[in-house]
DNA sequence: GGCAGATGGTCAAGTGGGTTGACTACTTAC
DNA sequence: GTAAGTAGTCAACCCACTTGACCATCTGCC
């Protein structure tokens, strides 16, 4: 593959992103969350499997843990989680999403359904499950660091 | 297609466009170039055509015209650019990019070539077509706005 | 030709999300 | 039981981006 193709195909992966972002943003608020960015999509979906520490948060985000506890203070503020004692660590502090942070997290679900929707019609179902198969063979397990 | 399978869509195509533009990164910077930051990236890609304007620029990079000037401001600093008179508008500027510009890009364009070759590994190089054709139909004509 | 409004660009000030550094509270290892 | 390590927060700073104001130039219309 030429360095140029490589760079074709760079652009197209990183404009879909992009859009892909901005959709899923636009669906959010338009189904009544506002005061979110997208750096809180990605806390919820780390929250919404059990909870996680603030640390934990900050490593899978890929920034400071001083970071993590500014947004995590966002969120409570806006009653999308709260904090609780972890179990077992006095020293910690286990943030949970509350029944609002879990139908934020519908809606942000709801609303990649309707970004991926017009794909569908582009691509066909094949397509769709084929681009799908292909970028989880080649998604990193790492951070989700959302930093360009 | 279930949300749910939307939002494992999604996420892989996130996890996968933010590893692909750090390694972008750290393959510019391997090669000596330094001070820059992804978002100079999308500047220079629509510079490499002919250059541009910085209300061009701006609207490119979905920003304000203010922040383009100042992001070209840097990169004349550094080097990478020049302002030059615009042909048939006094009011204008033609920012166009040096030799170490286009060099800096050519170090872009090999980066994404190395970041993208472990693709190629994983999936064959049918496999890469296929993805390279799918992204291409899916993404988007507009700015390249690089925030999330 | 000449004026009014639109457009290209910059300067200045403010904003917000991120960083580093320092600190307390608690846990773990020896 | 003490020393070192870890979770979390507070404080100060940084820097990319924003809004607002402004000047220079272009375009359309009389």
């Amino acid at each position: 593959m030429q360095n140029s193709e490589a760079m074709g195909l760079s652009a197209a992966l990183l404009a879909v992103a992009a859009e892909l972002t901005q959709r899923i943003h636009d669906g959010v608020v338009a189904r009544g969350f506002e005061g979110l960015r997208p750096a809180h999509g990605f806390a919820f979906a780390r929250l919404s499997a059990g909870g996680a520490t603030v640390t934990e948060l900050a490593a899978h985000l890929g920034v400071t843990k001083q970071a993590a506890s500014q947004l995590v203070d966002e969120i409570v503020r806006k009653g999308y989680a709260e904090r609780r004692p972890h179990p077992g660590d006095a020293r910690a502090r286990l943030i949970v999403l509350t029944e609002q942070g879990r139908a934020c997290t519908r809606a942000a679900e709801e609303a990649a359904a309707e970004a991926v929707r017009p794909w569908a019609e582009l691509l066909g179902e094949p397509g769709i499950r084929s681009l799908q198969r292909q970028l989880g063979q080649i998604a990193p397990a790492g951070p989700v660091k959302p930093a360009w």
